[in-house]
DNA sequence: AATGAATGAGCCTTCATTCAT
DNA sequence: CATGAATGAAGGCTCATTCAT
């Protein structure tokens, strides 16, 4: 009885422990650098192990970089489910995000690459469709708390909420790229933060898309959250 | 003299000759999957012949690149010197952006694939050096007229024009991404128009940005532009 | 005793089901190209069990080729247990050989791959043996029978039965070889028959063969089975 | 002008020095154990080098093959214009045949081997056309010698010369197989002599085919033969 | 007896890059 | 200036085989 389950268990932990492996290198070297044989040393497994759980380089980096989406999920998740005013929560996402940027910055930078490149030709049906799923969980958060703050009126009713939620995620993504590339740039030549500046950004989509309601509600939660803080602090 | 000269311009155009064989086979297949090979038979010359001319697969994937951002220099430039209001300008270029996408979109791939790969670390420095300052002259055209808004009193004056091109890039930027790698989803699944949704974020944006006067002058330019369309038409 | 028996019974007939399944591998992918996890699969075993049955690949091989020598024993047997004269199942057994070759090409083919290549150096010795013992069986077939026609003065009494018997195989064998290549070359571009051509062949030998009367045995025997095919249709 | 000619002779000196290596590597360990690495070494290049010159390990394989098939054609053709009568060319062909696997048995087993494998699927179209009309030349001057013993009378009107072709090559190969793999055997266990049984078989063939008054003309040329072979030993 | 899991050894092939001419 | 030729260095992937359970 035991048996089966903790060998199952096992074999899990062997897919995690190829997936930190695969992580570690992949982060460092990127895909097309990194090499089967580098993720098989770290692993501490036969190369050809690998092969046994991924079917290819391809679909191991792809993997990676769902273990990164669920992540991102986890997070969102979290900023959607603070009991806060809807409104609020819609821009807690927005911090969410920077917070997911900040603390995983590399399952960032992979899912960037991974969106343009010729990869996905070469990974296998399963993974793709794994991963299209593990997208429309994402999108779902954030949409369904855009949907939420229309319900009761904060946003406008004509706002659509996927259509609002890529203009959020088109905001953060851009100013986040500038960040992963070349933040010190910003800072120290132009004297620009760019955390900062992405969070104006939001906050203008976010005028542009609340009611007069839904702005009282937003700068009360903001004060609220303020005040905590301060609390906190002391 | 002369023929001094003219050995500089065969020069030259042996130089164009490679760009385009190689922006064919990039187009065609990436840069990972391009070869050498390839682009020297599409460039009818030697495979060392290249060498002569570029150091190595990756300078010249970022010359190819690079003459796609002179293109885009070229668009915004255009769209910022119709003699419009300035903040009319300014959305222009948003429009000029989204038109050089559409005309030119593997330019606008290639130079995202660019944007997040360990591919900087094999660039030759003087590319890098000449990269750097191609992107500083697009960006300088975008601050240049915002700088004019803000003057001219049409942008509020706390705008800081670096900042706002960023945020207008990034919205841009990210909406195209989705169109290039999913435009049909969005429209048949989703019925959501990403061009649409582009300019809507355009919109808010510099809705946030935008002084009293401005917003008038800037309906007015809107207005003026439709009516000169409508014109047109007839 | 009856479980000893059972066990004993049913290990011989797994032994059969891992050669079906390898004998289909082998026969559409040929040696090379087989992989013994595909054997498993269709054995419907796990791999290593058909490690506890045959000691490599090659082994298996080698038993599956067996299993066609088998029928060919059997149908070289039936040829030559006809009761007509000694002279007529000589013939026969060309006929037979050539059924075989029509019945079960793909032995045919796992037959002849064997017989050149690097193979023999990766069998055991064990099934060396074996396979040694089985050609001996199917010769000595051939052999007595012709020993028969030598004895009973149908045959000259020079011939040497070991020696005629490997001229027959060989021009039955050159001739199937060609049919199993390129048969339709043969009969389209060339107008050849292969089968006509295999007969006329042995014809020729046992021409030089036969002795007076045993010519006139085996017309007499040839006319025989004439007429009673003849029979037989009506 | 001589340059590109000494270039030329170059390169078809290389090509001669990788078929070399390649023939000494398949001799040795057969196609399957042949490692490109091993043949790179022998020919004292670069493994990349080889494939400058074939597409592929077999395209190699079947090259070093039809070199061997010129020996035997060069062989046959020798053997067919001794200005002897066309009916002794037509045994002598067989002698070459013999000759030849003799001189050159590693050829005779490659090509052999190559008769009865998936090995062409993997070869480039061009090495297989190559192949194919190198076949159809050796076949050619069989055909032909064997057309004008016909012509003359030698043979019967009603033989076909590719089918007897055929089947004095089907005596031969069959024979020659197994001396190639136990010759031994048959002349020790068997008191066998499995050149003398070839040479019978084919003259068991010709007698079927012969006319009267080539089965004189033939004996001359045997006896004729046999005479200048003895006053060649004194 | 049966097998799931692991792997070591290796192989073909690809290409960017260099050099001698 | 142009290039044909050569190659070093890798890399992904396969598979027969073994072993602990």
């Amino acid at each position: 009885m035991g048996i089966t389950e903790r060998k199952e268990r096992e074999k899990e932990q062997r897919r995690e422990d190829i997936l930190d492996a695969a992580e570690r290198v992949f982060r460092d070297k990127g895909l097309a650098a990194a090499t089967m044989d580098e993720i098989a040393e770290h692993a501490e497994l036969g190369k050809s192990t690998l092969y046994l759980y991924y079917k290819s380089k391809e679909d191991l980096y792809l993997a990676v970089t769902m273990r990164g989406g669920e992540h991102l999920y986890e997070m969102l998740k979290a900023a959607a489910s603070t009991g806060e005013p809807s409104v609020k929560r819609v821009w807690n996402m927005g911090e969410a995000y920077l917070a997911y940027f900040n603390q995983y910055r590399h399952y960032f930078q992979m899912y960037y690459f991974l969106e343009n490149s010729q990869l996905h030709s070469q990974v296998s049906p399963e993974m793709s469709e794994l991963c299209a799923l593990a997208d429309q969980k994402i999108w779902g958060v954030v949409v369904s708390t855009i949907q939420e703050a229309i319900d009761e009126g904060l946003f406008e009713k004509d706002v659509v909420p996927i259509q609002a939620a890529v203009m959020f995620w088109s905001n953060c993504n851009g100013l986040m790229r500038q960040m992963d590339r070349q933040d010190a740039y910003w800072e120290k030549a132009l004297n620009i933060n760019l955390e900062e500046t992405m969070q104006k950004g939001n906050m203008l989509l976010m005028e542009g898309m609340m009611t007069q309601k839904g702005r009282l509600e937003f700068e009360k939660a903001m004060n609220q959250q303020q005040t905590n803080r301060e609390k906190e602090e002391t």
